[in-house]
DNA sequence: TCATGGTTGAGAACAGATCTCAGCCCTGAC
DNA sequence: GTCAGGGCTGAGATCTGTTCTCAACCATGA
């Protein structure tokens, strides 16, 4: 939040209230929304902030990089705030639509490798791994259960975070 | 094209000339093109093709597997042929929008990998580099010049195609 | 040749994203 | 605190990619 206010002192672009409030809410969700999403939030909190300006401001946090805009081929994008964190990518459950987020630094090296032997610098990426979850293969196998699985999660190392369902 | 032919038999559904029309353009293409870029192929074919029905032979294509959709993050989808292609990614210049595709088995052992450690089944992938190729970096360095480079490209040994400008 | 059922195409409909513009408000100066 | 001015905001129009609708058409198999 601070990085955004510095930033936009630094482009000498005023702190309005709606800025202030879509960038919170994006932040303590903590997951990609889209722009309804956010609107919705918005709406939830008692703030009336047009989409318009919604837009607008992702666009700003995009352009400021404390946001990374996202397309889960759902035909609209998505957002999430992505201060400070390390570069991350994605798993999407094709069933149930869990977004799963993995840090990988194998990933860097092999795209910086790819790109050197390619001729081109590396600005970004966007890595998405389409699959099923861990319930809902389970629910694939015995279309009848209880929640259950979920355990074994933790040993998995590269996991930083999960959202969705 | 033969493989598109037996797709339809199998699931008993008529061979028509639009959908013959439509596989063929994008399979003598070999780009990436977007359903606007079809229609404008067809036209200049003198072949009158309605934007339903591409969109229709497309999923068609991306259901039988002979396609893949693609997001450049451009507002719209773009379509490419993959019948018998190994499993490719892209490198996507920001500057010029060239795209070179890159097949680099690495990077489906990573994939397997994480989905693994994370519980998940692949299904398929988006990977997407973004950066700028070695004409743009030149370009960038001295503004004015002649084209040039592209010579130490075939030592890569990763890259199978390139198209766009 | 014929019946049938899926396909086609024009245009409407839909939805996400962007644009417009009059009025508002943040900022910096005083 | 007050003020001027430029950038921001929001409602709604607009744009654009994609899907839907439906009557006419045509590929298929008998």
């Amino acid at each position: 939040m601070d990085l955004f206010r510095s930033y936009l002192h630094q482009q000498r672009l005023p702190l309005t209230r709606q800025r202030e409030v879509i960038a919170m809410a994006l932040f303590e969700s903590g997951e990609q929304l889209s722009v309804d999403d956010l609107a919705d939030l918005l709406r939830e909190r008692g703030e009336h902030v047009g989409k318009a300006t919604i837009y607008r401001t992702l666009s700003l946090l995009v352009q400021a990089e404390l946001a990374g805009e996202l397309n889960f081929g759902e035909g609209f994008k998505r957002y999430e705030l992505q201060a400070g964190e390390a570069r991350h990518d994605h798993l999407i459950c094709t069933s149930c639509g869990r977004v799963t987020r993995f840090v990988q630094p194998a990933v860097d090296e092999l795209q910086a490798q790819i790109a050197a032997e390619l001729g081109y610098t590396v600005q970004g990426r966007r890595l998405e791994i389409f699959g099923l979850c861990r319930e809902c293969q389970a629910a694939l196998r015995q279309p009848r259960s209880g929640g259950d699985a979920s355990a074994a999660e933790e040993a998995a190392g590269v996991e930083i975070g999960e959202e969705g369902g």
